[in-house]
DNA sequence: TTTAGCACTTGTCAACAAAAAGTGCTAAAA
DNA sequence: TTTTAGCACTTTTTGTTGACAAGTGCTAAA
């Protein structure tokens, strides 16, 4: 356990350091505090020993350790009110009427990249949860037709097919039989549904059902399940601990850059607003994740704010909060 | 007008920096040719005096110029047949029947991408191209329903609405007018029928016409008209120019961010493979943009790779090459 | 328990020297 | 007239050295 000086002393270290990315001294601190610069220094060698700080060499100031900034989070972090400024950008795509809820959530987050400098992500609500609602096809011309799916979330996927010397009519029997019969499938379930209730059925009743079923059957295996989408990545170049390391860049752009992997930022999928410090996270050591999921009518998704270890947490935390909030009701 | 020398020792220059980012000194290329270094540097300096050589200081070897590597391009370049390795991880993408025309293109250049480590973009047509084919509604709840537009080309779009205390009659109704009376005409000129032709037949035989066409008309005015796909961005800090300045990253890092910039990485709109060095792209001075337009079967989009000046002109130009032409057939 | 004082460590910065790479020019050779 | 050998000159790179600043840990006194 800390005493209350401590607590003090980490907390001012960690957001000197987070304003400043310069190690912070005794004497600094010492002003702040009623006491002599050995004092502070006495009680940072404890700080250093409970693996809380660190030093960048022998001699010089303290740095928060990744420990020290879970403890900054978890038990001395003062959420403040979000700043008037900040939140009136955020209003502005709020009140927006015509805009989509993806559409909000992606611009709010932009606006957050934006304000804070660093990157923001939204993924989309995952497939399995997602029930079939209908299907719908449209021609382009004699042989090519585009395939649309709508889950019942609101999800929309289209895929082009092509069906030579297919007529129209049992086209539209077979797009009849899949609305009537595996509506309210779970999407990950329909190629099987198709395989044993549908297929039985168009072999019986439909001509050309071979190519048809086929057709179909690839157009639902292929169902992408996660919509990813990955704003400010050139926001971390920003951060004075990347831009003089390229091999932390290049790490964290690669992340960036891979669909699958940033599904899998973070382990778990909370409903809170939850901080994923360093190694707590997938992406890099030195980055902190914070994330949440949002719920509303049947759509959710999770939403994330990618920044280094000295993120400005109470900032982020509190604006997450606040957009999460305005996007569940 | 250059000698024959020249235009070898030019060459050599170009190739031996394109492998290696290190100046080319007179004593390298005279072992090549048969004569001095002293001829070489008298040359050399020549080239100098006609823009196509630059030094980096006083007293180091030469560097391609802007000029040097277009005249490279335009004249001393061999197209070789392309790399039999190459060729087969792209023939594994074109085999496969199952994928769809625009997902053959978007594996393809991550193949590309992946391969030569620059970064790859492919943009969708214009919309402005795009004829209104037909839209459908489907609706997910009570209120909320999803507005699905296909254009003539394939392209898919999709918006969610929310219409309260509509009948589902009523925007039948309306659907159905839509795609009678305005299915063909271009997409931007859509909302302008919407208006002049749909408003007033729905405002007497529709009921609440007002809602319904206050939210079709948003529907249309919010058409995204480009897909824009940026694949490989990381790849760009492998190049070691880049990797050593973190403001010229900051720079492209941030083109590449931002979708409107990136379709107007290049000013004109070539059916042909053309190269875009330097300050003939938009992106920055330092990176290289070779770019071709596709069409098959009505589709049609752009490709582009982009990479360092000293990029492996030939090698990319052939690849491009290939593909546009698996693409087309 | 706190503080003043001091020796010690480490990083940063500037100045300087030596080595490496390559040039331009001159004068001789082909 | 063209090519080449030779040499002085530039610039970058690398390493060394020394001074200075910032900050620590420890000791002994308050």
């Amino acid at each position: 356990m800390l005493t209350e000086r401590q607590n003090k002393i980490l907390k001012i270290i960690v957001e000197r350091y987070i304003k400043e990315p310069v190690p912070v001294g005794s004497k600094t601190i010492s002003k702040e505090l009623n006491c002599s610069s050995a004092t502070i220094r006495n009680e940072m060698g404890e700080l250093e020993n409970q693996g809380l700080l660190e030093k960048t060499h022998t001699s010089s100031g303290r740095v928060p350790s990744e420990a020290g900034y879970r403890y900054y989070v978890d038990n001395l972090m003062e959420l403040k009110e979000m700043n008037a400024e900040d939140m009136l950008k955020l209003q502005i795509v709020f009140k927006n009427q015509q805009l989509a809820l993806s559409d909000v959530i992606t611009k709010s987050l932009q606006v957050i990249s934006d304000m804070t400098n660093y990157t923001a992500v939204v993924l989309g609500g995952t497939s399995h949860e997602n029930l079939l609602k209908q299907i719908e096809v449209v021609p382009i011309d004699d042989v090519r037709m585009i395939v649309i799916i709508v889950t019942d979330k609101g999800h929309v996927e289209h895929k082009q097919i092509q069906l030579e010397g297919v007529e129209i009519e049992e086209i539209k029997k077979t797009v009849g039989l899949i609305n009537n019969l595996i509506s309210g499938t779970p999407i990950d379930e329909v190629s099987k549904k198709l395989e044993f209730e549908i297929k039985p059925i168009i072999g019986k009743y439909v001509k050309q059902h071979e190519q048809l079923y086929n057709a179909f059957y690839h157009v639902f295996t292929d169902f992408t399940n996660q919509e990813v989408n990955v704003m400010g990545r050139d926001k971390m170049l920003e951060q004075p601990e990347f831009s003089s390391n390229i091999e932390k860049v290049k790490n964290v752009f690669h992340k960036l850059e891979d669909d699958v992997l940033i599904n899998n930022i973070v382990e778990d999928d909370e409903n809170n607003i939850k901080v994923y410090i360093g190694n707590e996270n997938n992406i890099d050591s030195d980055v902190t994740v914070i994330q949440t999921k949002y719920k509303k009518g049947g759509q959710e998704g999770t939403i994330a704010i990618i920044g280094p270890k000295r993120m400005e947490y109470d900032r982020v935390v509190s604006m997450l909060e606040y957009i999460k909030e305005n996007i569940e009701r």
